[in-house]
DNA sequence: CGACGCTTTGACTATACTCAACCCGTGTGG
DNA sequence: CCACACGGGTTGAGTATAGTCAAAGCGTCG
């Protein structure tokens, strides 16, 4: 049922327009139409690689349904995590522009559902719809204001502190509850953190015993005082 | 004299042709006046700030003479250095697409040439000639590239390591020297590489002892043993 | 039910930060 | 031209933070 939904703006199956609206949403019917020609779709298990690094790269990868990691070896073999992928979000763009070598690893967190665009039609359509290079422009500028906040957090900031303003940026601002779902496993938050499994563990007892916490299940949080979690 | 040389291709005086290389090279001589006309130019004294942290952003910067610092203050107060621009570098992008407010800060390290495009008039550029997207998307995702990187690194490997790979990434790989010429002091060194000046200094002379590197001046240091840094 | 992987707990340790003192080079003013 | 002050750099001692390693507990999925 739910997948015949049909989007009223662009005529498409609801998820596929949920799915491509922050980089195409301004696009109108036909032009619409004409970038569904050029999206392959593709799905993947919980667990398969969508790509890896070192590979050539000739598409862009936009998630339409399920969970992604992004993640990376450092130069001495250890495991980091970038970022996670939802429904809507892209990633392949790096080598698209450049290298067209990955210089990451994408793996599917759970069953996954992804649309690929071709390097050469996506940059065809660029040239042709400068709109969406603009799209494309926010997202990435969007991505490197990330990327450098992370970064500026892991010079600076403690293991503590960075496990809290994570803790306070997963809260769902819409909701009035205050209870953080976690993404990923403690094994990979630490990754993604970086720190390890047994910290995590540790500083989210210590932030209880200071009531500013509860942990009601291994994956589900609540957070119990804000500005006190910040004050750290 | 210098001043006066022009570029063959562009017509253009021969340092702005330079500094504007990266995102205009591809123009032809008419294209290139017309973004000329757009083009102011503001010079900077040594220290002098180009721009400020929750500022409002509204031009492209592009170096054209100069050294520039760009660094942010984590939410705890520190500063950490983000990057280092040199001639023909550009920035302010991040604000252009999106908050329109500034996230870090830039200070000129050495009295300092900027040009700057308007954010209208480099938005109308860009839907005009979608070539432009092209490069700014390409010179995006370099930078973002870089940014994991570095992300990746402050996560995973141990300040040992970091300088390591920085002073291996120094080096000019055109020239046949060894010898790398340090972009900052020591201190900003640090706060780029995440760590204290202190810290910074023992590395150096604990490398120096192991006879991979030799401390020339407080700037230059000849690398005497690349791969052994590197198995650090 | 069993096994595997994730999580927790504990004890120990390394890494690198802090603080304080001192050194050095450079630029300024007498 | 010298003296001094200032900022950056170095050195040393002490310590906090968080990582490592090992073992045991727990949950979940076949």
């Amino acid at each position: 049922m739910k997948d015949h939904v049909h989007c009223h703006h662009c005529g498409l199956e609801n998820d596929y327009c949920i799915s491509l609206v922050p980089i195409f949403n301004h696009l109108e019917k036909p032009q619409m139409d004409e970038v569904m020609t050029l999206i392959h779709s593709k799905s993947y298990k919980k667990g398969e690689d969508i790509y890896q690094s070192g590979h050539t790269s000739d598409a862009l990868y936009i998630v339409r349904k399920g969970r992604v990691k992004i993640y990376r070896l450092s130069e001495s073999g250890k495991e980091q995590i970038l970022r996670i992928l939802n429904p809507g979000d892209f990633t392949g763009e790096l080598a698209l522009f450049n290298e067209s070598v990955h210089d990451a690893y994408a793996s599917a967190l759970s069953d996954t559902d992804i649309c690929m665009i071709k390097r050469n039609d996506l940059q065809n359509l660029l040239l042709k719809y400068p709109n969406i290079s603009m799209r494309i422009l926010s997202e990435f500028s969007n991505r490197l204001a990330q990327s450098e906040t992370q970064t500026t957090r892991f010079a600076t900031e403690r293991v503590e502190m960075r496990i809290a303003l994570f803790l306070v940026e997963s809260l769902d601002t819409k909701s009035e509850s205050h209870v953080v779902d976690l993404p990923m496993s403690k094994k990979d938050l630490a990754s993604f953190l970086g720190t390890t499994p047994e910290t995590i563990s540790r500083k989210l007892f210590e932030f209880e015993d200071a009531g500013l916490i509860k942990q009601i299940t291994n994956k589900k949080i609540e957070i119990m005082d804000v500005d006190g979690l910040l004050l750290i």
